[in-house]
DNA sequence: GAGAATTTGTTCGTATGTATG
DNA sequence: CCATACATACGAACAAATTCT
């Protein structure tokens, strides 16, 4: 109808600017209106006029000074929400809680292998636990106040039919997982997924790195290895929704039985 | 209007089915329709119903079989995507390429430390270039034919103000980056971003693995470091969106100066 | 504490653009 | 060139969660 024209001309109106200076001319390619929204939100997110911790616009006032649909732009907010730049909540708005979507961002990864300790076909075999409080370093390794109570377990983790463990864990988690925990061994369920069934909490988030090591004599011992042969250690830390550590991990897997592969895969396509 | 009702009514008698036999009960939180769709057709997928390699039907198609909108079915569809359940192409159609979203695919990377290599404010000083043929160990490790031509660089990684490199990377790249990247040193620039640049293919996805290592005496050297630490081995395979390998990196990482991080969030939220 | 206002979430409808075969 | 199938974009209304009065 003839509210095309009006469309076409509207967007050219439309308060888009380019994140940064010159800009690479995509326009050949006509880059679809929800991307340059992104895009220029991004910058503005960037260089501070959108304040990190703030609250955007409401979506009818950032549609309206875009002259865009609401729904147009709900995919722009959309996008910076899977580059994680920001995090809305129904009934309050949306919050800035990053300020770079650095090219790093661009990747997401989805791969099979990212949490390898809940790899189905493993057995996770317990061979000490304790309640605990944490005290001096744990507590400061957690991120928790000092003096909250821990149960903690020990063990180790195999492939079904496996002749040596492939790895050893050390995990911390909520009391409330004792009696649970204490009644099955082994464990062929992920752990983490005890916690949400008990505490009926969700784990909203998974913060995970990765550092090597060399095997000491008792790890390697526990693990049928060489001492002095590298390993990945992997710490894992759960939290919920709120932020909330729920659980947390220690993983030591030795180089000659396990890596650690993702796949990374554009998500700007 | 008086479509509502109607609506109500049609939502009561679409098609959509729970996954698997007597299900959780979920009626009394109101689950979205479009996560009812999602949930169905995984259902649909996992069992074989929808063939794993086969095209979904086209949308409208079904979107009318479930009684829904086109813009709901697409909110399911998309859904499945970022599981990693289908592939949509446009002119062709929406091919399912995946069986399982078992749990692990329940959470997805975003974090900035992903991709190290890129960080911004680090230098890459080349110390050595070659061109080389690809043979034996390193064809078949490169998964690439024997006998392809790469240019190869071998630099060190630092921290703009940093005294010691904090990384040895080892990068093979297609020839025709040779000239870009010998003008070049120090590069400040991810590397596979000039790739895309010069070759012109977009890089869509990124395999990586990681190995925990024992530095040996000469890497040790160029590093500033101990022979005998540990440090992380990691390994990037850069794929164009057809499956073509556009670059492969080695990068060796002492442990005293980099842990890898990585945040996986939720996506079932 | 009840209720109004605000803000994001869901869902419909419709039209047009663009890539594929 | 045409049909098909996904992609983008408009508009409108109601639902649900939160906050403020």
């Amino acid at each position: 109808m003839s509210s095309d024209a009006a469309r076409k001309r509207k967007r050219r109106e439309s308060g888009v600017e380019t994140a940064t200076g010159p800009v690479q001319d995509n326009s050949f390619a006509r880059t679809p209106l929800y991307l340059a929204l992104a895009h220029d939100l991004e910058g503005r997110i960037r260089d501070g006029r959108l304040p990190l911790g703030s609250l955007l616009p409401p979506e009818p006032d950032l549609a309206a000074e875009f002259g865009v649909s609401r729904h147009t732009l709900r995919q722009a907010i959309q996008r910076l929400r899977r580059l994680g730049l920001v995090s809305a909540k129904k009934g309050v708005g949306t919050t800035i809680c990053e300020a770079d979507a650095s090219s790093a961002r661009r990747f997401v990864s989805a791969s099979r292998a990212d949490l390898s300790e809940q790899a189905e076909g493993t057995d996770f075999t317990i061979f000490e636990s304790a309640s605990v409080r944490a005290r001096g370093s744990l507590a400061s390794e957690l991120a928790c106040r000092p003096g909250r109570e821990w149960f903690t377990l020990k063990g180790t983790r195999s492939e079904i039919g496996a002749d040596r463990p492939m790895a050893l864990d050390e995990v911390y988690v909520d009391p409330r997982l004792a009696e649970t925990l204490k009644a099955m061994n082994p464990i062929r369920q992920a752990i983490f997924r005890l916690v949400e069934e008990v505490t009926g909490e969700r784990i909203a988030e998974i913060r995970q790195t990765i550092r090597p090591v060399i095997l000491d004599r008792p790890t390697a011992e526990v693990l049928n290895a060489q001492a002095g042969e590298p390993a990945l250690k992997i710490t894992r830390a759960y939290f919920s929704p709120s932020g909330r550590l729920l659980e947390l991990s220690y993983q030591t897997l030795p180089a000659d039985r396990f890596a650690y592969t993702t796949v990374l895969r554009d998500v700007t396509a």
